[in-house]
DNA sequence: TTCGTATTTCGTCGTTTAACGAACAAGGTT
DNA sequence: AACCTTGTTCGTTAAACGACGAAATACGAA
């Protein structure tokens, strides 16, 4: 269920590393699933369904962008009946964000313009 | 050139706050294109077409992937005239790598489970 | 000037995404 | 038991993505 279609000729282990930080980046490669993220930062604490007013679009597509962050790992619901509380997984940031660092602590050639 | 379809009824400020950590994301969504500034990680120095056959697509296909890392910012590609020389611009990558930080440093609440 | 090399643009095709409303699921409340 | 509240799933639609090969660009070299 995890396994794609494999690219078949190149080397697995460099490839799964690719997909992990590709997936992340992904995942918050949309507005609203970032303001998600943010709003889960700002009020720390979990949140219902507050979610869907504060972004503001429909809620069947909002538990879509939801259900792309909880399978990115970036966010956790727990189900408490009437409703769901998200909360942030701080964790699962890592490999996307080990990335950015070494690409921001890159030193460029010679020729910046 | 570089103006897309503005939202047109959103509050400017924020939705531009938004949109360019999602922006950074998105243009790092794709395990190719993360392949890509990996090997402009690796080889320090710029690099022309022998990102085509790093990445093994077709340079067509490759040459759109560097248009949107291009359009991203987060690379730079400096015409030499047979060819073109890549190299990246770590400073892009500010916005979603504070973004990032903020998100790995969060406390979640209590139920770690 | 003609040729070659590296890259981009174009047109196409199939897949995925984003968005919505409607319908459904699953418990708690009355 | 009938209802309510919240969240997900389904079906649809339009737009965007990803990939390719073919054609076009744009210079440097011969």
């Amino acid at each position: 269920m995890k396994v794609k279609t494999v690219v078949s000729q190149q080397d697995a282990a460099v490839v799964t590393d690719l997909d992990r930080i590709a997936r992340i980046a992904k995942a918050l490669g949309h507005p609203a699933r970032v303001q998600i993220v943010q709003t889960l930062l700002n009020r720390s604490t979990c949140i219902g369904c507050d979610i869907v007013e504060e972004i503001g679009l429909a809620a069947s597509t909002t538990s879509e962008h939801l259900r792309i962050l909880k399978d990115s790992g970036l966010i956790i619901g727990e189900i408490v009946r009437p409703r769901v509380c998200y909360s942030l997984n701080p964790d699962a940031v890592g490999p996307l964000l080990d990335f950015l660092n070494t690409v921001s602590h890159a030193d460029v050639p010679e020729f910046p313009e």
